[in-house]
DNA sequence: CTTCTTTTTAACGAATTGTCAAATAATTAA
DNA sequence: TTAATTATTTGACAATTCGTTAAAAAGAAG
């Protein structure tokens, strides 16, 4: 019953924590306090200890944490510790680069097929992943346990492909298209909108320049 | 004087708005009340509203706000009135894949050069975009007028690089490496750490397994 | 003049930061 | 070597800041 909801700002925040662990790890240092941490991520101890606390102690009074526990405990938190198989619908630019990224499979991320409406595709492999038709795409998703659909489609075909998926079972989306899905809250989804992204970088420009040249008036 | 520090939330927020205004604006609407809005992108209409007067007073009481006037104030604030020229480090999978989108042009956004270190590249060009070796990027940053560098090279390499573009001007990193970048204040970083994304959705997943689990009990 | 809808202000809630007791580790003294 | 002392560091909680939602005031439309 202790099922506390952890908030989205803390979860953002992981992925962070796991790699800046992961770093330290390499490098063979065996225990980080809060405040070494917060040092190298700029950000407060405070965030550091209140942020990890929400999934338990793992640190020790006067020692700080251990650097490989505390690894292995953020991986198990982030689910990493299981295998999923992915699909890529959509073989188009971003597609085809996601379908050959290695790194995902360090992580357990494993791309198992690709599904797109050109013809002219089908048979062909990206990293011996086969691309397929797309009507095959509910088939395969039962039949090789698919946990996450990448969708790399425009906008307006997506909306469409995404209830199909939803429908025989897919239980995450990680959609790259440029819409808001709207799925049943038992699928989870996490959007990257890249143009998005490039207008905020754009505003953080725009507003830059603003305060350089109200200073300079 | 009156430059209130608008919060990195509501600019999030932002190119939503600006999409959701974009689509109304193809359906020839002429205006919106927040509650339309609000009931459309299912966020509050408080919430609009409050996001919408940070920056002035685009509405009008007993009517609404004009679509075509709000979604044109947005391109504005988010600095999309101005034409950017971009480059790209690193012609990798992902690289390449942004390199041929088109679509960034639509927001004014345009590729100029790519930047690499394989030699065997060099000459080649992708959408008329040429390739050239990573000894030229300085001057070419300082003779075309390039604002955005989009970096997409591995992280050991990007440190490098990015000292070299900042020490000669660029204001502004899209930064796909995976890594936090240090740069001076006046330089904009936005970062798109995708296997980040790929953990949080992980962990949506991991944390609704874990709910029905816990249910069935 | 009634309804609609924004703007402005206020209340509320959530997230972050700061502080301190308690626990551990490290250091010094005997 | 052991005991005593000091330094370190977490976890818990309090204080503060920030963001969101709601309510009140004001203005425009019909």
């Amino acid at each position: 019953m202790g099922e506390k909801e952890i908030s989205q700002a803390v979860i953002s925040r992981l992925p962070r924590y796991y790699r800046y662990l992961g770093m330290l790890k390499d490098k063979k240092v065996e225990r980080i306090s809060s405040r070494e941490l917060s040092q190298m991520m700029n950000v407060t101890a405070s965030q550091i200890r209140q942020d990890l606390n929400n999934f338990g102690g793992f640190g020790h009074q006067g020692y700080g944490y251990n650097v490989e526990l505390l690894y292995s405990e953020i991986a198990n938190i982030l689910g990493l510790s299981r295998q999923h198989n992915l699909i890529l619908v959509g073989a188009g630019n971003l597609g085809k680069a996601l379908a050959g990224y290695v790194n995902f499979e360090r992580r357990g991320f494993y791309m198992r097929g690709i599904f797109d409406i050109d013809p002219f595709l089908y048979g062909k492999k990206i990293r011996d992943i086969p691309i397929m038709p797309i009507d095959e795409i509910e088939d395969f998703i039962k039949n090789n346990e698919i946990d996450i659909a990448v969708i790399c489609i425009p906008a307006t075909a997506s909306t469409k492909v995404v209830e199909r998926i939803v429908a025989c079972g897919i239980k995450a989306i990680w959609n790259f298209s440029h819409v808001d899905l709207d799925v049943s809250d038992d699928v989870s989804v996490e959007n990257v909108h890249l143009s998005d992204s490039l207008m905020r970088l754009s505003y953080a420009m725009k507003s830059k320049r603003d305060r350089q040249e109200s200073k300079g008036n």
